[in-house]
DNA sequence: CACTCTCCCTGAAAGC
DNA sequence: TGCTTTCAGGGAGAGT
């Protein structure tokens, strides 16, 4: 599941793939993902050249070089991959870039919750996709008196609130249940009681979780191309994710009995943490 | 406005 | 073994 840390290492990766190279021909092999196509997508990029990739909240944005931004995200099951030109097609590969080199690069999503679209680069800010995200914990200013201030007076559970992109942008799922646990903080606790003395520990933990995972990204892949062509995924540990009746890591409580990963389910989506330690 | 719920989609895994 | 059911989830929009 792409969040802030495999869109970022999808970006890098395609940024070392496809910056300088011109779009030789793109297929949009499909009418729409998430969202409609833009019409004449294919013909609006074809001859130009990529200048430069980077990610925005869990949004990738291809700086053409002309007026134009491509908008792409991976939903849940989008990927990114490489291949020589001319293999084989999967049946989910939505929209192949052809490059001045003879590389492909392909976006392909099985379940289609991602979305690829344009905007002109001087209406960017002012995307709907953008306009009322919070900061980002990796290049943005997110400090503990912002996210504290945030929260107040909210009667939403942390986990819902640490999700809503409004709030703070880049977490999902996984990485809200790890900075949690890392934090000592349940998800069930009500926003409006993360105090400052909770956000100075809160937020560090955010910001670690997250760099941690990039920087593993980074180094786990040559050139963030995998053998089999694929961007942006890597092996991970997760501390309380996807571990539901496993036993804690956490060091502290062992010597008094290590505590239980549960699992419990928050606005139809699955939570796990551990009741002794996180409060 | 704050908040919760439903839906979109397919494939992997679990259940029978 | 083979079929059916469940689950995963980001974000938009409807509903309370």
């Amino acid at each position: 599941m792409p969040e802030l840390p495999e869109v970022e290492t999808v970006c890098r990766g395609l940024s070392h793939l496809m910056e300088g190279r011109v779009l030789k021909r793109v297929d949009v092999r499909r009418k729409d993902l998430r969202i409609p196509f833009p019409p004449q997508m294919s013909a609006k990029l074809t001859g130009r050249r990529v200048m430069r990739i980077y990610r925005r909240a869990k949004y990738i944005i291809i700086d053409l070089d002309n007026d134009q931004n491509v908008i792409a995200h991976l939903g849940m099951s989008g990927r990114m991959t490489t291949v020589n030109q001319g293999d084989p097609l999967d049946a989910h590969d939505h929209v192949v870039f052809h490059l001045d080199n003879n590389v492909e690069v392909r976006f392909n999503d099985p379940r289609r919750f991602g979305l690829m679209t344009l905007c002109a680069k001087t209406e960017l800010d002012s995307h709907k996709f953008f306009k009322d995200q919070g900061p980002d914990p990796v290049t943005g200013d997110l400090t503990p008196e912002f996210l504290a201030a945030a929260l107040k007076g909210r009667s939403t559970s942390i986990k819902a609130a640490l999700l809503d992109q409004r709030i703070i942008v880049g977490l999902g799922n996984i990485y809200v249940c790890e900075a949690l646990f890392r934090s000592g903080i349940s998800p069930k606790r009500k926003s409006g009681t993360i105090n400052l003395e909770r956000a100075k520990k809160l937020v560090p933990e955010i910001k670690a979780v997250l760099f941690e995972a990039i920087k593993v990204g980074g180094s786990s892949l040559r050139d963030h191309v995998q053998p089999n062509g694929e961007l942006g995924y890597f092996q991970h540990n997760w501390r309380v994710y996807g571990r539901e009746d496993e036993p804690c890591r956490n060091i502290k409580t062992h010597t008094s009995g290590a505590g239980t990963i549960q699992r419990i389910v928050q606005g139809g989506r699955s939570t796990f943490f551990c009741p002794q330690c996180q409060k």
